[in-house]
DNA sequence: CCCATATGTTACCGACCGGTAACTTTCTCG
DNA sequence: CGAGAAAGTTACCGGTCGGTAACATATGGG
């Protein structure tokens, strides 16, 4: 018995409050779950929810805010692994990317839907998705332009409309073979700018 | 004054609500809006709305219903103006496409919003999306097959990741050239199916 | 004319929501 | 030890939600 008396939740009632907001939001949406149900499974109360965030939106955001630190890490993880090889950051991204698709499966990615479920258009974590995606088309185009391909716009265009296709797919299970299509694509993509850096030399 | 006093609202209460509802989710998010307000825009009470649907999931599911028959009309009508010809419908569905992006710019697909905001697995609304998308998926890997790629199921995946991601980048504003680029990839592929089966010959 | 059916009106229900007040407990550190 | 800050507890607020009951009104066809 007394399965938690002491020395347990060794994490300051903050993170614990982000960690359990962050399972139940993904779980059933930023919109369908209470701010109470988040102090519950915090193992906390309402009440100190409400001095560590000023509203439930502000935590929303700053969950939001966790959420984009982590992918801008995985963005410098993979710099970091290929310093001046903008094709093979691709590969990497690529592969990745793939990776992680199939833990989503049915329930898809917690920024588009946190985006579908927040239509107000200066709600604080709209405003930091949207400064996100922005951010990272512009990663993606740099690094097109760096790997050389014919039409950089063009290309990281497609980069991108092939990340957030495959980030919305799997908001639906069902489909087959996405992630390896994927990667497959990208190969193929960095192959040709390969042949065009060829030929122009 | 007295600006709507007889003969107008020429349609039945049931079509006024589906209108309203419409209007209004797409607007703030089906579950940004109550039925109340929805009965109040569509010129009507709550009971009303209740006597012709069974719950505010089921009127959902009617009106998601109604947004997947539109779309599966455009499609009959691209297959029937290109009898016979896979590339020329995956031409024109680029372009079709393209042209309801700009319309769509700030707040996304309102299929693929209603996903979000419904994660529940078994809701109504959602089991009728699924399935409309793996239609969809279906109808694009057949015309790859007809249009004579090299390989049929990659390029359906690469043309339903186009799809996917076109349509979820407009949930975000900012994003330039998304449709035209979209209409000048799909061109490439056709002209490369048309390489391949040249070569073929 | 009269009855059945569709619609409108009002009031209500219990549940949950985000957010706050006031008070008590616990812990840390000088 | 004692003070102050952080955290827990309980109760409460006004508002909104989906959904229903009961009753009033219109409409239209036998």
């Amino acid at each position: 018995m007394t399965p938690k008396t002491q020395t347990e939740t060794p994490l300051p009632p903050r993170e614990r409050i982000l960690a359990a907001a962050g399972e139940l939001f993904s779980k059933h949406g930023v919109r369908g779950v209470g701010v109470e149900a988040i102090a519950d499974a915090a193992d906390t109360n309402k009440m100190t929810l409400y001095r560590h965030f000023a509203s439930k939106d502000e935590l929303i955001a700053e969950w939001v805010r966790g959420i984009i630190a982590q992918k801008e890490a995985v963005w410098e993880d993979i710099s970091a692994k290929h310093p001046g090889d903008a094709r093979g950051q691709l590969e990497d991204w690529s592969r990745r990317f793939a990776a992680k698709l199939a833990d989503m499966e049915g329930r898809g990615s917690a920024l588009a839907n946190a985006l579908a479920e927040l239509p107000e258009r200066d709600h604080p974590a709209r405003r930091v998705i949207e400064a996100h995606k922005l951010r990272q088309h512009k990663r993606v185009q740099k690094l097109c332009e760096e790997a050389g391909f014919q039409d950089p716009a063009l290309a990281a265009n497609l980069f991108y409309l092939l990340l957030e296709g495959a980030t919305s797919c799997v908001q639906c299970k069902g489909l087959k073979r996405i992630g390896e299509d994927l990667v497959e694509l990208v190969d193929r993509m960095i192959a040709n700018s390969r042949n065009q850096q060829q030929r122009r030399l």
